[in-house]
DNA sequence: GTCGGTCCTGTAAACGATTACAAGAACGAT
DNA sequence: ATCGTTCTTGTAATCGTTTACAGGACCGAC
């Protein structure tokens, strides 16, 4: 006994596909056709197939978000908010992981051909020419969130790394740091360059002399604290980390060296994510917004989808700062 | 211009649609028939048709992951795990968020009907007759991680939790501690329960009286904190959570009273994530092997695919204590 | 030379829905 | 009574693949 399709439900309502069909799509029926359609839909438990559906209208009222980790909490974040907004939308979520490698971005980009989802979010961690190049070919909308070009002519929405930076540094100034140092993630990722510029250029905005830069294997706690030592060479008053985790993980460090955050150490995270609620001491940490980047980028692949031809938006997300304990 | 077909390229190739297929497929042909049609492929940049193609073939080449938050840490473990056993074997990931009702979960088990994904791996908060129902007639192969009934006569795979009370328990008793309490989340979860009976068994088989029962509103950190001073009132040696997010929120309540971790209570959570590791002071906390159970639940969903008559497996992952600084 | 068998390839029928088009019913206006 | 309009319904084509089946080429054996 397999599963009813909409032959079936015709046969047993005596009437026809189209029929069906219609009363299935709301489309205007007499009420006793609406009646019959109902009764046979219930009593032989018929469920619309995805998979016929799809092909024909051309849709698979799926969508993709690819991040390159799953498990890094800024992704982790967008990845909840991005879900929110599709599903209330009516859509899917599939979720991929791109790895590192912009040569499984470009190929993940091309495999949308397939069509088995009508749009892409894609948080890219390096970008190169190719993958601009296959965005720009792709067969199905594509918004990115993170840094590309504006000639790439494609919906984008990022975060404002170097006001973060800014308001990172004046807040650390305000609280009389001077000695400040920058510990980054790899510098050759869009995220990497972008901190690493906004740094350079909050400290001249501040005339300032940077107290030190690190950067660290990758955007991880445990990368955070390979990099504590190289980062206390300079003896910096306070450091800001490219990330949340690299920051809990220099704390551990400072702590195992016995420096106290933030009396002799201040520290300043990026992302704001939960971890900087959670750790000890609570960590300041920049709100880059992941969580609305995460919202809005899917409202506007949403957008895409109902309109192709409206011209491409570039939002950019303001940030905020969150004083917590780990500064002064 | 649209998307070249299989037509378009067996017109292109000189050959039949039905070739081209098979050569796509890998089935047998001549040197010059698999030559042609590669070319032509590549000439018109050809790329099959997922929709056409499931329909078709029946399979989408997807799996479904339910859970209740997708931003809930020991979730994003096992979806990591998830997502890569099953994109290594050639499937997409779909990720949906149930909430906590019960009723979403069975109104999402029957959506699998429609056939958009070719397994289930669903991970329910709450259970009952109803769901139980819905998975044992459900149209695709499910594999629940958590804990259902045997009669239900479906693949499961659970986390010990009894057991892993028990490692905790036993911790705390070698470390002298005896007035231990218990902060759980709500008690009508899947978790809850048995976490709670867990807790009970292990107090008892060390003839140990607990200290306290605190059910916390959530498995958040902000519920964590909000029933520190529930926790404190029976003024307990140590504190055993239910997960490591309520013991976070816990520790930070303990700290604001100036109590210290470990010295005047101990502190141990549960499933051993990241953020264990990433607190401070570093969390004793009991590893559930979420991350195991994420892998071993989608090696169970895809060896079910294979072979759907194969008995239902009911596997039960053994915990660990990773032992960190907040026990003495 | 004929017959079988083995390969390879092509034709056409699925898969299960949506939808353009046509046909029929119902109705009011003339 | 006839015609035209509108509204509802059914027939059949279609989406882009896969695959059962049949036809033809080729080969070796008798």
């Amino acid at each position: 006994m397999s599963r009813p399709t909409i032959a079936g439900v015709a046969r047993s309502a005596g009437v026809s596909v189209a029929s069906v069909s219609r009363v299935l799509n709301g489309l205007p029926a007499t009420e006793e056709m609406v009646e019959r359609v109902q009764r046979a839909v219930q009593e032989l438990g018929y469920v619309p197939d995805a998979r016929a559906r799809s092909l024909k209208v051309g849709r698979t009222f799926q969508l993709t978000l690819a991040v390159a980790d799953v498990g890094n909490p800024v992704y982790v974040t967008m990845m909840r908010a991005v879900e929110e907004v599709v599903s209330a939308a009516g859509y899917r979520l599939v979720v991929t992981t791109t790895g590192p490698d912009v040569v499984d971005e470009v190929a993940l980009v091309r495999g949308m051909a397939r069509g088995y989802a009508d749009g892409l979010v894609i948080s890219p961690l390096r970008v190169d020419e190719d993958l601009i190049k296959s965005i720009r070919e792709c067969e199905v909308p594509v918004v990115v969130a993170g840094n590309v070009p504006a000639k790439a002519g494609v919906d984008t929405i990022r975060a404002n790394s170097p006001k973060g930076m800014l308001l990172a540094v004046e807040h650390l100034v305000s609280r009389g740091r001077t000695r400040i140092a920058f510990l980054n993630g790899p510098a050759d990722t869009v995220p990497g360059t972008a901190r690493a510029k906004g740094f350079a250029d909050a400290l001249k905005a501040h005339h300032l002399k940077s107290a030190g830069e690190t950067e660290a294997m990758d955007f991880t706690f445990a990368a955070g604290r390979a990099s504590g030592g190289a980062v206390l060479r300079s003896k910096p008053d306070a450091v800001i980390a490219a990330n949340d985790l690299l920051a809990v993980g220099l704390m551990h460090e400072l702590a195992a060296a016995g420096l106290d955050v933030p009396g002799d150490v201040a520290v300043v995270g990026m992302d704001d994510s939960e971890l900087a609620e959670q750790c000890f001491p609570p960590l300041t940490s920049v709100n880059l917004g992941s969580a609305e980047r995460g919202r809005r980028a899917a409202e506007l692949l949403l957008a895409r989808i109902e309109d192709s031809s409206r011209t491409p938006r570039r939002i950019v997300v303001q940030p905020s700062l969150s004083v917590r304990r780990s500064t002064p």
